[in-house]
DNA sequence: TTGTAGGCGTTATCAA
DNA sequence: TTGATAACGCCTACAA
């Protein structure tokens, strides 16, 4: 903040101030090489005195680094979505990294371009909720060297680092509490197939009722939206008027199926019993308060943005695939012990 | 796509390939100066043959311009802003720019920092929800040219481009809605009064109650958080236990004195009526169905990203400040007439 | 209308 | 350990 500083700061004038050369100033910045402790002390000093910023396009230019990360969801208003946002952000922030933001919206053209519009701002790496299920589809961007975080969705054939919940497990467990207090006719409100979060929570219904032969599975699928979950609820209650369970497959399906409840004048829990996904603010505050399978979100995201940022230092190191377990909260929207 | 292409594709490669001067190359690009049709179709002919793509930090560093806006929130885990993001990043994605995306989370310390990373970025306009009420703050920003938006909170004495909803009469028409409905105590959960927009639905409250001097005003401050609207419910109501009506100003807080309100056995609207704020996905879901004020987060959004990008392309036109209006969404949460 | 050439600020190579 | 110097890929006077 001195002198009259019309033109920017640059590392010639650092180096002037400093009594050096430009490359010792870069040595200094960067940490890279060995400067005697003395130069490093009068870099810094000048480094502070004239308030010098480094010009990151020039780094970039010449260095072919930088340290942006993009993240890309398949759909950025789904609190789920926003909450892991939340985490990556945090992690992101500390460790002095940009987070450039884009949404697919479920469509694997603005995927594809959102994709492309990464690497031309030259990100260190991607985060990314795919919108396809197949790892075939991110082979150019696997092909730039441009490390790939898959996160919550995992393509099949999609060699990379990757950080998701054991979604049949979670479905498994959700289930099972409801069979487990006496529900006969226990259905499932599902998301699209192609998307593997979706896939696999079904899965984990389906082996639940496994395990009890005598329960029947009823099995309707949404597109993960909350007017989704409203029509297929509706949908399944028009065919099955003896269903004493739903087990919804995510958390704007779930506020869906209330929707229609509410609507409908059915009793939650006591005409029917609820469990959803993902533990959002609202759960609480909902009458009854839901019961849910709750997923590590914010956690969710630390650790992807860890991730990526291990193999961005460290790019030969082996493949991490991290599974996150989840916890079934039991409130009130299931109730008690039924004897149907 | 073509060739043994190790090697990055350049505006030479493109030149040589098109049979023109790089500079040529670079008019075509950005449609700037008068090029021949003839050699404009050569060299978008080779651009596409090769596969050529610009390279950003090269553009940047010579040009010190970029397509990157940086979005920088109070509070990223609010659902409000989650919505608004959604807007802005669907009209920035689709003119072209890069979303660079930072939470202060109500730290102005951080608020600084991130704006100074910003700067380091590079970005070519910022989109702000600010932590201070105070735009002396943001001098130092305004000083290097690079134009703000102000969103949502609008300090004082920030003389930028805005884009905000008229939260005074938002605030005043629920309270006049809760009043009319025969509510003689109607209690208002606010926020920090440092906030504008919390300072704003204040006024609007007290405005209301201006119109009925014998109705008094009962009114207690949060932080903006779940928790906070459930403490600051219960404080109220520890304190008078006659309140009939709550006005709360923010859609977590709502959240939390919907928690309260649960806990506590009170039920809703027979014993208290609620309006809240934002109409969020969860507000059909609740049972009763909330009554609240809905803000155009979406549309807001993408007025913001377009002012930013006018201002951008044009410097020197007249400061806008666009406020949005606001709609009392009636449902059930407040019930019918009162007598009391 | 088009081409030539220099430099944006940084880092990497090479020599000292 | 340190310094001089040549790029990185692009844009923009200026000249033709």
């Amino acid at each position: 903040m001195d002198k009259n500083s019309l033109r920017k700061i640059t590392v010639h004038d650092v180096a002037k101030q400093a009594g050096v050369s430009t490359a010792t100033v870069s040595r200094v910045i960067n940490g890279n090489d060995t400067v005697s402790p003395e130069l490093q002390t009068h870099v810094r000093d000048a480094i502070n005195k004239l308030g010098y910023r480094p010009n990151k396009a020039a780094h970039h230019l010449r260095s072919g680094k930088t340290n942006r990360v993009g993240v890309l969801f398949a759909d950025i208003r789904n609190p789920f979505f926003t909450s892991v946002l939340a985490g990556i952000e945090n992690y992101l922030h500390e460790a002095g990294y940009a987070l450039i933001l884009g949404n697919s919206n479920e469509d694997a053209k603005i995927e594809s371009m959102q994709l492309q519009a990464f690497l031309d701002e030259g990100v260190a790496g991607i985060i990314l909720s795919s919108v396809t299920n197949s790892g075939e589809n991110y082979q150019q961007i696997l092909d730039t060297g441009i490390p790939i975080l898959a996160m919550d969705r995992i393509p099949k054939n999609f060699r990379v680092d990757s950080i998701s919940i054991d979604n049949a497990r979670a479905a498994k467990q959700a289930a099972l509490h409801l069979i487990n207090l006496g529900h006969k006719r226990v259905a499932f409100i599902g998301g699209p197939e192609h998307i593997s979060t979706a896939h696999l929570r079904k899965r984990g219904y389906l082996e639940a009722l496994q395990e009890h032969p005598d329960i029947k599975p009823i099995i309707e699928l949404g597109d993960f939206t909350q007017l989704g979950g409203y029509e297929a609820t509706r949908n399944v209650l028009a065919i099955h008027n003896d269903i004493s369970a739903f087990l919804v497959a995510n958390n704007l399906m779930t506020l869906g199926a209330l929707q229609f409840f509410n609507e409908s004048k059915i009793r939650v829990p006591d005409e029917i019993a609820l469990v959803g996904f993902d533990d959002m603010p609202w759960a609480t505050s909902l009458q009854p308060p839901l019961t849910v399978v709750a997923q590590p979100t914010y956690e969710m995201g630390k650790i992807a943005a860890r991730l990526l940022l291990d193999r961005i230092n460290n790019p030969n190191s082996p493949i991490q695939q991290v599974t996150l377990e989840t916890e079934l909260i039991i409130r009130e929207s299931c109730g008690g012990l039924r004897f149907a």
